[in-house]
DNA sequence: AAGTCATATGACTCTATAGTCACATTATAA
DNA sequence: TTATAATGTGACTATAGAGTCATATGACTT
């Protein structure tokens, strides 16, 4: 947790450091991102960075965070209705919801993806709290609930395909960057045919029907 | 490429090293591994480590290159045959050589997807040479092929089908090792239960039937 | 104006690492 | 046995980063 004086900083202060916080991340990963240089590109001093964090790990939590919270708006139009509605639907909504979230926040998006790939365990636990299964938890539930209303099929390893789900959605990601050079260029009808891929897939299969 | 020196070691010295290497890299990662520790526990002077290798890359693109030829052993009882017959058939047998490695090489499996998730993509194309895509382009050709042959729905993204099928296989590993605390415990028929409820996903999908 | 509190500063210490090099040891050959 | 080449060694240098602290600045209060 960010300690009060951090908190106490103006709006833009706060987004300044935040923004070099995230382009130090981006650019050389959780374990190599360096204070030394997140203070001098941010013009602050060695002191004050220690006034306003206790560590990096407290920096990056902070930042994850932030992250949440704006990610959480991009799937807040989901409704409860829609939860009960069919999954494929659902599914459809939250993939969508996720893509939207990449397009607008690729860097945050990377960094994630890297962090929750990365070594110290006890680091991401630290940083991601009990929430780091949240998604595989929260699939988990819905999977079962489908299942038990006869909408899935009777064999489905429930906790093994919510793996697989949060698997392919973190993929995403990786997937746009290797196929263009800048993630802001994609138009919506690209994210949209993916969206529908993945739907198909885990609808259908892929084989001829 | 290592030196010559290192090529000319014993092949009990040169394993002895490797698996200090693994070790090393299991625990923390490719950027926190640390030479020093590596000769630390090798029982090598410093010196002699810059006599067998170049640098970290250098020793860590060797340890790869093994890890590669250790894992198409897995493959190699694929026949030539096997690639014209029916897709999903291939496709378990491409698994189940991936979960057999896994089961036999857990660190290797574990720093292997940790690399390719980090962050310095000019070390990854280094390391892993025009390499990093190979499971992407041979997966594309074969569903190319199987499109073409009516046996893959017509609609297929396959460039991008290939791409989830890499990531799944990828996350394997990690489905393991949340579910299990020693992944040398797990038994045979768990493994085969993962490959079938994969192929059964790509093939009808996970919808009721 | 004087006093008090929050915030800002950057030189400094401490630690860990990569990489070097002059010298020592061991193997090979003549 | 002596000479030459290959291999091994670890103290040393250079560098970079984390975290500290005595001091300075400014803002707000009485």
């Amino acid at each position: 947790m960010p300690k009060k004086t951090f908190m106490n900083l103006s709006k833009d202060k706060k987004e300044r450091i935040l923004n070099v916080m995230i382009d130090e991340f981006y650019e050389h990963g959780y374990e190599n991102a360096s204070i030394s240089r997140i203070v001098a590109s941010a013009g602050i001093a060695k002191g004050s960075f220690y006034q306003y964090f206790n560590d990096k790990q407290d920096m990056f939590k902070y930042m994850i965070d932030v992250m949440r919270q704006e990610k959480l708006t991009y799937l807040e139009t989901i409704s409860a209705d829609e939860f009960k509605s069919d999954f494929f639907a659902l599914l459809r909504k939250l993939l969508k919801g996720g893509l939207a979230f990449l397009r607008d926040h690729p860097k945050q998006a990377v960094i994630y993806d890297r962090f929750m790939a990365s070594a110290d365990e006890a680091v991401k636990k630290g940083v991601m709290g009990e929430g780091i299964n949240a998604s595989n938890v929260f699939l988990e539930k819905i999977l079962h609930e489908r299942k038990a209303a006869n909408e899935l099929s009777s064999d489905l390893d429930v906790r093994f395909m919510a793996h697989i789900l949060t698997s392919v959605s973190l993929s995403f990601g990786e997937y746009f960057r290797n196929q263009y050079e800048d993630l802001s260029k994609i138009k919506d009808e690209e994210y949209d045919h993916i969206v529908e891929q993945t739907i198909k897939l885990f609808q259908y299969g892929i084989g001829k029907m």
